[in-house]
RNA sequence: GGAAAGGUGGCUGAGUGGUCGAAAGCACCGCUCUCGAAAAGCGGCAGGAGCGAAAGUUCCUCGAGGGUUCGAAUCCCUCCCUUUCCGCCA
């Protein structure tokens, strides 16, 4: 939610802003209802103070009256001139209702401005590459590689199968389209990563957190999910919603509060399934883990004081822990800065981490680096108040993935696949999967 | 699932129709005292919106939404939430 202020004090830049992310909302005609809202707004409260002084004379009168026998006909006059003005308050208020409804809606809808740096762009094709890290597999045996052995890479699902990692056979069966079953090796290998990433980002700073998942929906309009993706989400009989990432419950988890500053900032680091319906891809990403409608996420949350510069720090930051991460996995990746078109409503700027998929011949996302200012903490009305000049300000809040499971074990498996089909553990992971290789 | 109690400022908590946006305490901020701190004393201190250069001033908000009334934190209705007890249960 930006500040209704805001927008009509930097129109153009909103306008700007909207048309960069390819979002579809008519900053005028909600400028054009602030403006009848704020004339209507005006006299209602005109009235209201014409009441609230000749409900005073009248408490007055009937104070006065109590005391004497005759009463005074001033009081009945005024109360018969109140009924009048009740009248008219009603309406008004009916009509200012009305507006404000309206005017609500546009205002949930319209997006956070971009940052300058944000490169113009329609879709996640148009990302921009800004650094690559580590080098592709080479499965042609050439230079020494792989010993000397030359063979056609295989895809997570062959290899995963293969080892009885994962059963998407009986996945389907059980769940349905999408469905999975991670088991032995697989199941093991996502505890491996679960237990490397909670050692690893909580040495970064970060308080583990397992967030209640079954959320209510205030709390995805919080994150701005909604009102724009309604269609991605799992709802309950009692109207709840199944959060898509950890990212929601953990903002909610501050909302309507006012925190201290010296704890700023404030680092979580989320565990969840996240539940995606994925309606609208239906035809996208159809085999495999890539795209599956639940799954395990590690998340990085931070609320921090509501400065532009320390934003952008912390963006770096958190996208940075994540290379690291990767990095140390020794998996071969590259960061792209998100394109305008492929921004989340609220997001002043994203970058993309993508890991190398061999046999897809690309990278895919594992993780997305955002920061909002305080377009969520707004909505959450999470505050805080700020020591320097005593007032009560809106947090800024960033979020990014630690590491997605089983999205991870994609490129784990093909990048580290091995000539007789057996995989190669990072040694980072070793220790927790309590073995170098998986063999069959 | 059954029963009961309750939702008031940063927190605790008083307030059952008329200067109540609201006692008191805690916390916080300022000042006095002090070499300094603590303690003590004095003063300030809810949030949001509008107008104003400012001082100030007006409106809204006591879980949410309706209703009664000239007037509602206070009475009525609906909903939401929380807590406690019983039951069930990983």
């Amino acid at each position: 939610m930006l500040d209704i202020k805001l927008i009509r004090e930097n129109k153009d830049a909103v306008i700007a802003g909207a048309r960069k992310k390819h979002v579809k909302i008519d900053i005028n005609e909600l400028i054009k209802l602030d403006d009848e809202r704020r004339v209507l707004l005006a006299a209602l409260e005109k009235e209201r103070a014409e009441q609230n002084a000749v409900g005073e004379k009248i408490a007055t009168l009937s104070n006065i009256e109590v005391g004497i026998t005759a009463p005074t006909h001033e009081r009945d006059a005024l109360i018969e001139q109140m009924k009048t003005l009740k009248k008219t308050i009603e309406q008004h208020d009916t009509e200012l209702k009305e507006i404000i409804k309206k005017w609500q809606l546009l205002m949930l809808q319209v997006p956070n401005i971009p940052d300058m740096s944000v490169p113009d762009g329609e879709t996640d094709k148009d990302n921009r590459e800004i650094k690559t890290w580590g080098e592709l597999p080479d499965f042609s045996g050439k230079n020494g590689a792989n010993g000397g052995v030359a063979f056609e890479p295989k895809d997570h699902v062959e290899l995963m199968t293969a080892l009885k990692m994962v059963d998407f056979e009986r996945g389907a069966k059980v769940h349905g389209f999408r469905g999975y079953y991670l088991m032995g090796d697989g199941a093991r290998l996502c505890f491996a990563v679960w237990n490397y990433a909670l050692e690893f980002f909580s040495a970064k700073g970060f308080v583990p957190v397992i967030p209640p998942v079954i959320v209510r929906k205030a709390n995805l309009y919080g994150t701005a999910h909604l009102p724009g993706d309604v269609e991605d989400y799992y709802m309950t009989q009692d109207c709840d919603a199944l959060a898509g990432t950890a990212e929601v419950p953990i903002m909610g988890l501050h909302g309507e509060e006012i925190l201290d500053p010296a704890q700023f900032p404030i680092k979580y680091l989320g565990f969840s399934p996240c539940y995606r319906r994925e309606a609208g891809a239906h035809s996208k990403d159809v085999k495999g883990l890539i795209r599956v409608h639940e799954f395990y996420k590690f998340e990085q949350v931070i609320l921090s004081e509501a400065s532009h510069e320390t934003s952008v720090r912390l963006h770096d930051e958190l996208n940075r822990n994540t290379e690291e991460f990767i990095e140390s996995l020794g998996i071969p990746y590259r960061t792209v800065v998100n394109c305008g078109g492929d921004l989340g409503l609220g997001q002043v700027k994203k970058y993309d981490i993508e890991l190398w998929v061999p046999k897809e011949g690309t990278y895919r996302e594992i993780s997305s680096a955002s920061y909002f200012h305080d377009f969520q903490t707004r909505r959450f009305n999470t505050r805080y108040r700020d020591p320097v000049d005593n007032k009560l300000r809106y947090a800024h809040s960033l979020n990014c993935t630690a590491i997605p499971t089983p999205r991870i074990l994609v490129s784990l498996v093909e990048n580290f696949q091995q000539p007789d089909g057996s995989i190669r553990i990072p040694e980072v992971l070793q220790k927790y999967l309590g073995k170098a290789s998986i063999v069959i």
